[in-house]
DNA sequence: ACTTGACCTTGACGTAACGTCAACGTTTCT
DNA sequence: AGAAACGTTGACGTTACGTCAAGGTCAAGT
């Protein structure tokens, strides 16, 4: 038997014939004097035995570890190894597919859509639409429901409850209107120090707490000099009177 | 921001910051005079949409596309496809995993015992331990359960039901143990002649049947070729004799 | 004898998404 | 000024093969 026929009669290529010789999961057989592998029944009966394994989901490592050992004993760690990971894996799966019908179920879907659903519907409430301050701030948002884990992201969800209430949303928009009519005027101008004023007064009292502690923190430190490069000279003053204030108030 | 901040907020590792930006994902950013790469807030942003877009399944390539058509369109195309795409796997892992349940709660885990359990069950039944010609034989079974779709599989062991009778049983033990005792004998004994005459009135018609009919089609026509090679010249003589009479029987 | 076509041989590159050196330059801290 | 911590590019490793490339072998038909 020649190895197209013994690929054949298994249900494999010939590549992988040949790949598993390489690893030696399988030994050479005989060659003809034409220098072709000549296989026997035994060939068959072993290449069966690692495809079994390997259809399995056996990597084809364990799989040499596992006929190495010769016993079954190995193999019942491995396999019951093998089922946990699948049962991970299916956790993991099922979590995906979770996160995605509830973004095919939102209308607006785009790609900074993504965000978990709780957070976007927490961000589309607290921002209107067409300021370049309220992008810049769900932009950092979404930084935070990216690149932390699910308890500090949860948190934080908790942070923004109290700006949910109707009242909060109306002041915070006007907040974010008199920002972004602040963009060109003079950083010296009376209305950023009020502005500032308005908005530490505005933030609760935990989330001011927490984007203080943030700033000692080296991984998140930077949100402020991040959001002020972003923003016009009296923009980013206001951020940096508002962040002062906070201070003062903690003390 | 340098590349390792960036990294950190975000939450993945500098390799794959730089990795994005050699497959295009992310734009190079401004470099300082040292060469390092200086990263701004905006930067962030783009990095967490391909993450969040990342993490929910879709391909770097995926993504590329996603991002590069800017409108939501495609978007929902990709996910939906994902999302059954995920369905697909989750149903493969559960028929995994029901495998392994079945196997693991066997008694005897060994890598010739991963067979499909029915065909597994129905092999322990047919043959007696210690004898060479079954275990010759379950090699050639175990063989058909490997390489078959999984029609042809059950095709097989349906052909397998009438010999599972206890009389049956019997009877098939005894013929093995014939086969056996014939190891070393002259291929012109008597006994080969009867033994091969037995054997086929034992095989149910069906059986016989599919048999003459396999040795006709080029994947699995080798199996006399090849059980005849693993067996002493008598034995060989033995199986040829049986195909011989099921061939003159069957016209 | 010759050609054709099917099969075989080894060798090497490609895949996905980075991890992990290596060898070397830059910033920052003491 | 030296060391620690960070950055740079380049290249190889990972998994389980797929897919050429460039040729050798073999059976059949002309």
């Amino acid at each position: 038997m020649r190895i197209g026929e013994l690929a054949a009669l298994v249900g494999v290529t010939t590549r992988t014939v040949r790949h598993y010789h390489h690893l030696g999961l399988l030994p050479e057989p005989e060659r003809t004097p034409g220098g072709y592998r000549e296989y026997r029944l035994r060939d068959a009966v072993l290449l069966a035995r690692v495809r079994r394994l390997a259809e399995l989901g056996l990597s084809l490592d364990e799989i040499r570890d596992v006929l190495a050992d010769d016993q079954g004993r190995e193999l019942r760690e491995v396999l019951t190894e093998l089922d946990a990971d699948l049962a991970r894996q299916q956790e993991a799966i099922a979590a995906r597919r979770a996160r995605l019908a509830a973004l095919l179920a939102g209308a607006d879907l785009n790609p900074d859509a993504t965000v978990a659903p709780d957070l976007a519907d927490a961000l589309r409430d607290l921002h209107p639409a067409g300021s370049a301050f309220a992008a810049l701030d769900r932009d950092m948002v979404s930084l935070i429901d990216t690149g932390a884990d699910p308890a500090a992201r949860d948190h934080v969800l908790a942070l923004f409850q109290p700006l949910t209430t109707p009242e909060a949303r109306e002041r915070g928009h006007a907040l974010t209107a008199r920002m972004d009519a602040l963009a060109d005027v003079d950083p010296a101008d009376p209305r950023v120090g009020m502005l500032a004023a308005d908005l530490a007064a505005h933030l609760p009292a935990e989330m001011a707490t927490a984007m203080l502690a943030s700033l000692d923190d080296a991984e998140t430190g930077r949100w402020l000099d991040l959001m002020t490069d972003e923003l016009t000279p009296a923009q980013a003053q206001v951020l940096r009177l508002m962040v002062t204030t906070l201070k003062e108030a903690a003390r």
